[in-house]
DNA sequence: AGCACGCCGACT
DNA sequence: GTCGGCGTGCTC
């Protein structure tokens, strides 16, 4: 409902929601200079307690005057039109519901920082400052700071620690406010700058192919200027075609490396002129773009047809199709298809398959129509990105997680590629949302359809496949004549037995690393941890290294030469005596990418290996020269964690050995199998692309076990329906929803006890089979807080969830409101995964 | 979340 | 005696 701005003499007054953990919105006056500019969805400045300045989110307009407080003004309304629309307001209230977190937690995650004004405190001199009889001393420094404010007028704290040194800047700022000398104020900007090129062209008359022979008679005698002006002819073309004029050219491609002085003289005498455009971050085609042609195969035609087809009467269909199924192919006619009736597309795929190959391939398709929106973007690109979607030049675009966050305003259709990943999920600061369900809520809100693809679903989403909610393709055939690879498991245990292990590879493994590399072959060696071995300990006391901050044992990092806690980051240097009995006798134990890239070095020294984990792609581009290096054979075995498993399609990799599949599949989490089996399944996929298949080696000590068994046969569906009658007797999802609330404190017992006195609030409305705990976690230290963990599990479709949220949250404020528990902090995690 | 106002220890 | 520790409560 838009209020009437014109019709009323009222005073008018704004609710706005600002980026910050707070309830509710906040509302302020809307000065009469703005009235013309008050939409819902605009943007605005407002001061927030005595100095903070913040970019709140106007969400209604109304004219009550609040009774119990004075209405602050609002500064400025920086939108002309909403940035903000109808859909994410109700999005983000949606979100901040059912995540139990405020809804400006959910703001300040949506907005891109550059759509966030920055305040900046500075200083200038005090205009009132009266010092007549001279008699209040300064410090030198002091004189030195108001000295550089009679020239500059206004400095920051850093310019002001930079002229007077780190230490002591705040300290004599605040000595001068004292002395009434200075005074604060805050310089408000707008993050968001456009990228500006400089640009040169000729000037008139001189812009008319007639007149060029009377500018080089003027500059008869400068040869410099000359030959610029015919650098400048030749770049252009305009002899030819003397509206090429208009567009100029960029300086300092005119320039160069050469000398800037006869440019000057040119642009003094008002031949040339210098200009400044605003162009777009991103490359742009000048090209009227046509979509690049994509043939479908037979199968995936039909699987096209299916989706089509179901999406008649359901609003998501589920894509399951084996890796190498040709899944890209399929959603790229369907983007085209949504595209050409007017509707926008969002492509969602996970953060390390956004780096690869696909974003190229979509480009060459989808030309400038298609909007990238990735964490590794400048803030001003992001910017660039969801005002582009606001002015309708991005119809598409392909996006990580926070892309669910972007102003659509006419969604057509969402893809959500890799589905099961986890990565999807965000946990750390709030909101903790699930983009895969969020943006599920996000289609339906748009009355828009949602493709959910994998290889590997979840087997939540399975479930709601099978079960006729969603709609479901299964693709079980690779693309081309492409083979599936052979998997094969090897029973670690016996090979120790019968003496055929070297270090941790299984003869067989080490005999077919040997025959792909003679045939000049690829392999990939997956393990699911990095540094060197997860731990060390010593040999004569059994002591082994903790984190000071978290229960964890330290990781050995051998090429760092430290010891790492890959929970909080903090390291330490590697003993050489036991720090318990002085022994010197340290062993490290068990395996991580660093030892095993060690050992195959040792075992293949003429083999070329390369590492690929978090610790060798920190740096901005590694990633990319890694997979560049591979892809030109230039690396003879990558060795690598999880990152391996993402959509690395390369034809000459026919090994890819699993060092150790038992630790993900023991993994103490319900949903442990789920993981091994899909991790193991997307690495698998990684072997044989073209007609030869490739081998899959696994090396494991629970050869037995079901879950192995169904890996080697590559039976999703039998896997799946295990699990799936696992998760119904143990009361899991898809069955049970969860929602898990961890209690946190610096001291051990004050966490167990607030986590008990919540446990006693909480079963007043919520049934004891239905909460588990309180227990400490696995890792029950983290950063130096002591966890305590209880997990609440609510039948499906059965509870009212959103009364019940808002119990606990009534039950959380007050155990923390209590004395005991003011160092406490719970946090609330819905979905975990 | 951040920032101010407010009450107790080690220093110019 | 003050500077500064962070504890509590509020921000339209």
């Amino acid at each position: 409902m838009e209020f009437n701005k014109e019709n009323t003499k009222d005073r008018l007054f704004a609710d706005i929601l600002l980026p910050l953990p707070l309830p509710r919105p906040f509302t302020y006056r809307i000065p009469d200079t703005e009235r013309e500019k008050v939409n819902i969805g605009s943007r605005v400045i407002v001061q927030f307690g005595k100095k903070r300045i913040l970019t709140g989110i106007i969400v209604k307009v109304h004219s009550i005057e609040p009774d119990v407080y004075e209405a602050k003004d609002i500064i400025e309304i920086l939108d002309d039109a909403p940035s903000v629309n109808a859909f994410q307001l109700k999005l983000f209230e949606w979100m901040a519901e059912y995540y139990m977190c405020h809804p400006g937690e959910v703001l300040n995650a949506a907005l891109p920082s550059g759509l966030k004004v920055s305040s900046e405190s500075k200083i200038q001199l005090n205009p009132n400052f009266e010092d007549l009889e001279e008699k209040i001393p300064f410090a030198d420094k002091e004189l030195l700071i108001i000295e550089m404010l009679e020239k500059k007028e206004a400095l920051t704290f850093d310019e002001v620690s930079l002229i007077v040194g780190k230490k002591s800047g705040s300290s004599l700022i605040k000595s001068l406010i004292k002395k009434n000398r200075i005074i604060v104020f805050e310089e408000v900007k707008e993050k968001f700058t456009p990228k500006i090129i400089k640009k040169v062209r000729l000037c008139p008359p001189y812009d008319q192919k007639g007149n060029m022979q009377e500018l080089f008679i003027k500059l008869e005698k400068k040869p410099k200027q000359t030959d610029l002006l015919l650098k400048y002819i030749k770049l252009t073309g305009f002899l030819e075609n003397p509206d090429k004029n208009t567009t100029g050219i960029n300086k300092n491609l005119l320039i160069e490396e050469s000398s800037l002085s006869p440019f000057t003289s040119l642009v003094k005498a008002g031949f040339f002129e210098e200009y400044e455009i605003v162009v777009s971050r991103f490359e742009e085609d000048d090209e009227e773009s046509k979509y690049a042609e994509v043939r479908l195969s037979e199968t995936q035609q039909s699987a096209k047809d299916s989706i089509l087809e179901q999406f008649g009467e359901k609003e998501a269909v589920l894509l399951h199709g084996i890796t190498g199924s040709g899944k890209t192919e399929i959603y790229i006619e369907l983007i085209k298809n949504v595209l050409s009736g007017g509707s926008q597309v969002l492509y969602l795929l996970p953060e390390i398959a956004l780096t690869t190959q696909i974003v190229q391939r979509l480009r060459k398709i989808f030309g400038d129509k298609m909007g990238i929106y990735h964490s590794k973007f400048s803030d001003n690109e992001r910017v660039e990105t969801w005002r582009g979607i606001i002015s309708g030049r991005f119809s598409f675009v392909v996006g990580v997680r926070s892309s669910i966050f972007l102003p659509f305003d006419n969604l057509g259709l969402i893809i959500i590629d890799e589905e099961h990943e986890t990565s999807y999920k965000q946990h750390d600061p709030a909101p903790r949302y699930h983009a895969r369900d969020t943006a599920l809520m996000l289609a339906r809100m748009h009355h828009s359809k949602t493709l959910l693809g994998s290889a590997t679903p979840s087997v939540e989403s399975y479930f709601q496949a099978v079960n006729k909610k969603w709609g479901l393709v299964e693709l079980t055939q690779r693309f081309g004549n492409a083979k599936l690879p052979q998997l094969i498991a090897v029973d670690v245990r016996k090979e120790k037995r019968d003496r055929k292990l070297h270090g941790d590879f299984t003869g067989l493994l080490t005999q077919q690393i040997e025959k792909s590399l003679h045939e000049r072959n690829q392999v990939i060696l997956f393990q699911n941890r990095r540094g060197y071995a997860p731990y060390i300990s010593c040999e004569d006391c059994g002591h082994i290294p903790k984190c000071d901050n978290c229960a964890v044992s330290l990781t050995y990092h051998l090429y760092h030469k430290e010891l790492r806690c890959h929970y909080c980051g903090s390291h330490e240097s590697i003993p050489t005596r036991c720090e318990a009995c002085g022994s010197n006798k340290i062993k490290t134990v068990g395996l991580g990418t660093e030892k095993i890239e060690d050992d195959i070095k040792l075992l293949f020294p003429d083999a070329v290996t390369q590492r690929m984990d978090l610790d060798t792609t920190r740096k901005k581009n590694s990633y990319q020269k890694i997979i560049e290096d591979f892809q030109n054979n230039k690396i003879d075995i990558l060795v690598g964690t999880q990152m391996v498993t993402k959509g690395l399609d390369f034809d000459r990799v026919n090994l890819v050995g699993i060092l150790d599949a038992d630790s993900l599949i023991h993994f103490p989490d319900f949903r442990a199998h789920e993981k091994a089996f899909q991790t193991f399944t997307q690495v698998s996929g990684r072997a044989g692309r073209r007609e030869k298949a490739g081998t899959v080696i696994l090396q494991t000590s629970s050869i037995n076990h079901p879950v192995i068994g169904k890996l080697l046969q590559q039976d999703y569906s039998g896997f799946f329906n295990t699990e799936i009658s696992e998760r119904e007797k143990f009361h899991y999802p898809p069955f049970y929803r969860l929602i898990s609330i961890t209690f946190k404190d610096p001291d051990a017992g004050i966490a167990s006890k607030g986590a008990d006195r919540l446990f006693g609030k909480l079963k007043y409305f919520i049934p004891k089979e239905q909460i588990l705990g309180p227990e400490q976690p696995l890792i029950n230290k983290i950063r130096n807080y002591y966890l305590e963990e209880i997990i609440l599990k609510f039948e499906r479709n059965k509870a009212n969830l959103p009364a019940i949220k808002f119990k606990i949250k009534e039950a959380i404020e007050k155990v923390l409101a209590e004395t005991a528990f003011k160092n406490s902090i719970i946090v609330c995690d819905v979905d975990p995964v």
